[in-house]
This record gives C-alpha cells, structure tokens and sequence, in this order.
DNA sequence: GCCAACGTTGGC
DNA sequence: GCCAACGTTGGC
C-alpha cells in the first residue's frame, strides 16, 4: 500500500496503532482491497520524497464501507456512493514494524528478483499485490 | 461506445 | 517544477 508520507506515513501509523485506510478512489485499488483478509501482511510505501518501501503492517479489518466518501465535507467526499449502494471501502491496518533498512525504489530497480513488482509497472496504483516471492526477498533483504 | 480534454499522481 | 502515464469525464 502506498501512502504519501507528508499525508500519512509510517509514524503515524506506528503512533496510532491501527487506522482506517479510507480515501482510496480508484476501482483497481479497491478490488485488491476487497481480496484482502484479515492478518495479511502488507508493505508499506512511501511516495513522493525519497520513495522507498518503508514498512510492514497487517490487515486488521475486512473491507467495509468507507464512509468518508457519504460525508459532504469530507475531502475524499463522493456522491457516486451512498450508505445504500457504496462503491468504495477500506480497510484497516495494524502497524507491525518499520523496516530496519528501508529499501528505495531506486534500488529496487536494480534488483532482478524484484523486476516484475507491481509498484514497478503500475507506480499510480495505490493498492496492489505482492507476489509471495517478492515479499520474502524483501523481507530478507530489509526486515 | 468512442475519443479528446482534463486532472491527478508520482518519479525525477 | 516538469513531464509522462493513466483514470475519469463529457460531448458527440
């Protein structure tokens, strides 16, 4: 999962706790959100500024209705979803831990294991999957 | 149903 | 700050 730091990043997730993640407006990145199940392990990315993988956290709660999208003055407000038909949901997520290493994404560039990555191939997608490969050999390498 | 215009995201 | 990629919108 990707966040924008200067938004939500990593210490605010470890000085919460657990946090709805809600704002995600975007049909691919709410799928993958659905498929998701509780305990699943998820890494965390940081955009922007220095992008890198920074992170691991954990599916706390299935998806459900992101409800900041029936609130008028909410900025993530869409009128396209309603307590009766909801397009969009979240889902929330326990911080595990920070990686000791974070791993660029310059670096992961360079690394053939991690070639094919989503994040690599589809860098706007906010929600995306990890094949199991992938998420050991960073695990390894930055855990 | 297509496609141009536009806005947003994110890497550099 | 720029630009490429991509999703969404709206006119036809």
């Amino acid at each position: 999962m990707k966040t924008e730091p200067d938004t939500f990043s990593i210490d605010d997730l470890k000085g919460l706790g657990q946090e709805q993640w809600d704002g995600v407006r975007n049909f691919q990145a709410r799928n993958n959100m659905q498929k998701m199940k509780k305990g699943d392990l998820v890494l965390i990315h940081h955009s922007g500024k220095d992008p890198a993988i920074v992170g691991l956290a954990k599916v706390a709660k299935e998806a459900y209705p992101d409800f900041t999208a029936f609130d008028k003055n909410s900025r993530y407000y869409d009128p396209k979803s309603t307590p009766d038909k909801t397009v969009w949901y979240m889902v929330d997520v326990e911080f595990v831990e920070k990686l000791n290493r974070p791993l660029p994404l310059k670096e992961i560039k360079t690394i053939t294991e991690l070639k094919d990555m989503v994040l690599l191939k589809a860098p706007r997608l906010s929600v995306q999957p990890v094949a199991k490969n992938e998420f050991e050999f960073i695990q390894k390498l930055a855990g």
